[in-house]
DNA sequence: GTGGTCTAGACCACC
DNA sequence: GTGGTCTAGACCACA
């Protein structure tokens, strides 16, 4: 079995959307799912403390609260009283699915913003590769 | 004056989301503003009536109404009382500075949010070249 | 930051016409508008509760709700999740000529109207200057 | 008695004001009121047909019927089968408070419009009697 | 038939 | 406690 401590991993960062429309509490919860389907997770791994979450996303305690109990709830996330909350043991069912949910409802809700722009999904596909091209830049 | 049923178009199909998470009237409003993007729907064209698309969705007519009246609020969509809902003629397209910032700022927060959910500037732009082909089929 | 309760203001008083064939949502709306040009609601200053008012004007809840989400769609109020509704801070402003145009455009119409009703520019401007003395007074 | 014939006097003229938020059925029966109340219609005048009503105002003619109906049921006005709607032969009751009542709520709705541009009451009061200014100099 | 307004009341999200 | 969403259903305005 593995010790929890074996290897300290640099702290995952939470992001908010504010303009998704998804509440607080269920965009913190996409996150750490989110994070089990690409490894940024692994079990074992220590979530930020209640407190300090909502400090850095500033956002009301009880929010967090909400999200890590339902987070424990599925069993994907550990609580250890006095010491924090843990990445359960594993078995997260249907990581790709979900994250390609996730991703599909990014797609479709930046769609409909740049329609109600006036911008059609070429425009946007072009400003997109844009992007990516002056990324690509900046990196070399 | 043109006739509205000069040429029937195929009617625009919405579906729900139910594990999204972002509340219903929101995501009709998407998908409006999203078909747009797409040329699904184009100006002068019907939506469904109120109490024909909460019967398809299984949602409450209010619902819709309500959806129906924040894209009418926001000019993407003009109601017609007793004869029914249609896309705007006149949505007014901001000059070109103006117009390329906007989508900038659009396409911005898109990579924001996507890098915050683990997603990679290239599954973006893949799931957005999906979305297109999607798009390019239904319409042949 | 300043306090919100710094320096407690009268609250503002809403009420109804029933006769007036206005919509009681529309009615409420107008009054925030008003109370905005008259200076009797500034930026900062919290609006009743949605379910306050609703007692107040003997409307059901949703109505206010309605008339407090499309003051929050134009910008002109800001709604906290949990702890209520405030006038908004940063109502931009649009710059000289672009605002003197507007506010001409209101005037203007406003002659017309008043005259379609067999009102004279005077008749007009008298009930004007009535309404901005009995604003002065409330607030003495 | 008076005949209804005995001094043709000049069609009234009907105006419809969009912006209102007032339905078109209660804006017809206002306006007979107010030409009431300001003698612009006095007893024995005829009332355009509902065909012609409705087509210069370009609405449906239900709603003009529905108009006259209800002025009728209120005693204001006479439908003589075959020869058209008349002015009923008096008794408006509380013309004065009518009038008023109406030109309050013009003065209330722009007010609150004034208040939704960011214009505050005296910057209306200066534009309106700047306006009237201008129309005093037109006619000298 | 269409959309518009309002009520009553449930349940959720958040402070 | 605050506001937010949704339902069910009544009645009105309009074509």
């Amino acid at each position: 079995m593995k010790s929890r401590s074996e290897k300290p991993r640099p702290p995952f960062r939470f992001r908010l959307d504010a303009v998704s429309g998804v509440p607080v509490y269920r965009q913190v919860i996409d996150q750490v799912r989110g994070a089990l389907a690409t490894g940024a997770l692994i079990a074992g791994d220590q979530l930020p403390t209640v407190r300090q979450l909502a400090v850095d996303l500033a956002i009301n305690p009880n929010t967090v609260v909400r999200a890590y109990r339902e987070l424990e709830l599925s069993g994907l996330i550990e609580t250890q009283q006095g010491s924090g909350t843990f990445i359960g043991e594993g078995r997260l069912r249907n990581a790709g699915a979900e994250r390609e949910r996730q991703l599909n409802q990014i797609v479709e809700e930046t769609i409909a913003r740049a329609g109600a722009g006036g911008f059609s999904l070429d425009e946007l596909l072009a400003a997109l590769r844009a992007a990516k091209e002056r990324v690509r830049k900046e990196r070399s």
